[in-house]
DNA sequence: CCCCATGTTCGACA
DNA sequence: GTGTCGAACATGGG
């Protein structure tokens, strides 16, 4: 499910929760989200009785600090995260709970693509220098992006938008988005955008990654904005804001949408 | 029954 | 070692 600010608003879920112990941990040791976690016992030993001190997010990963530990997640396909009563009994695919006086922390995952890990908070500023700078950041410079594009000689640029590494957070739809924004065909190799598109590809992934945080990332319920790719996307029969039909195929292994007048190669 | 799904990883190959 | 691609993972919805 969850890109960016998806994965942001996810996590906000949890925040009722900040500042309260957890008394009780339910997990499903054999879930396939465990696999990072050879024990998944030890979750339980190092979260119960830990207050919930802190939530963060990078890219689509997202860390919650109970005491001196972090636990951290990705939401894989289908995984999202929601805050139920206390007595609440959790459902098929709850495979965690956190329970606390108040309320539950509840991890859902039905296709269990997501995984779980824990991170000593000793390891944690050195483990976060590891991870790439996001697109909002000032590290990611044009400079950065132009050398990333150069090395992905025959990538199709969609596939090449996916690659965590270096757009962290970037999911199908807001590649498609980038891309229609560029005016770029989704198939066109990565190492054959020119300064000018390069530039413009930086400025369109900083606006993209922005307006989602703000538009999503804080009230889901807002609709999207017509004037976004967004809204027209998921539809058959749907169309661009230019009228043109939107086209479907699948581009390095994903279902992308663009629309073929305004992105010609 | 079929096909599809907002993601990542692993093995094969150039 | 690097870059690229397709299959696999597990489940539910149309």
């Amino acid at each position: 499910m969850p890109e960016l600010a998806e994965v942001y608003y996810y996590a906000s879920q949890w925040d009722p929760g900040h500042g309260h112990p957890i008394t009780e941990v339910h997990l499903h040791p054999q879930a396939r989200i465990f696999r990072q976690l050879p024990r998944p016992q030890r979750l339980i030993e190092a979260v119960q009785g830990q207050p919930f001190a802190e939530t963060r997010t990078h890219g689509k990963q997202c860390f919650f600090r109970f005491g001196d530990v972090w636990l951290a997640g990705h939401l894989g396909m289908s995984g999202h995260l929601s805050v139920a009563k206390p007595t609440k009994a959790p459902g098929r695919h709850d495979h965690l709970v956190l329970r606390q006086a108040a309320r539950q922390l509840v991890y859902t995952d039905p296709r269990m693509f997501g995984s779980w890990y824990l991170l000593d908070h000793s390891a944690m500023t050195a483990f976060w220098e590891t991870l790439p700078p996001e697109v909002t950041s000032p590290r990611f410079t044009k400079e950065r992006l132009h050398r990333f594009l150069q090395r992905r000689t025959r990538r199709p640029i969609k596939g090449t938008l996916l690659d965590q590494s270096l757009f962290p957070g970037i999911g199908n739809w807001m590649a498609d988005e980038v891309l229609w924004r560029c005016h770029l065909d989704p198939r066109r190799p990565a190492g054959s955008l020119s300064k000018e598109e390069t530039a413009d590809l930086w400025k369109k992934l900083r606006l993209v990654c922005r307006q989602a945080m703000r538009i999503i990332g804080t009230s889901w319920g807002d609709p999207p904005p017509k004037t976004w790719l967004f809204p027209h996307r998921w539809k058959d029969g749907g169309r661009c804001p230019c009228g043109a039909p939107l086209v479907r195929e699948t581009i390095a292994g994903r279902t992308t949408c663009w629309c073929p007048t305004c992105q010609e190669s």
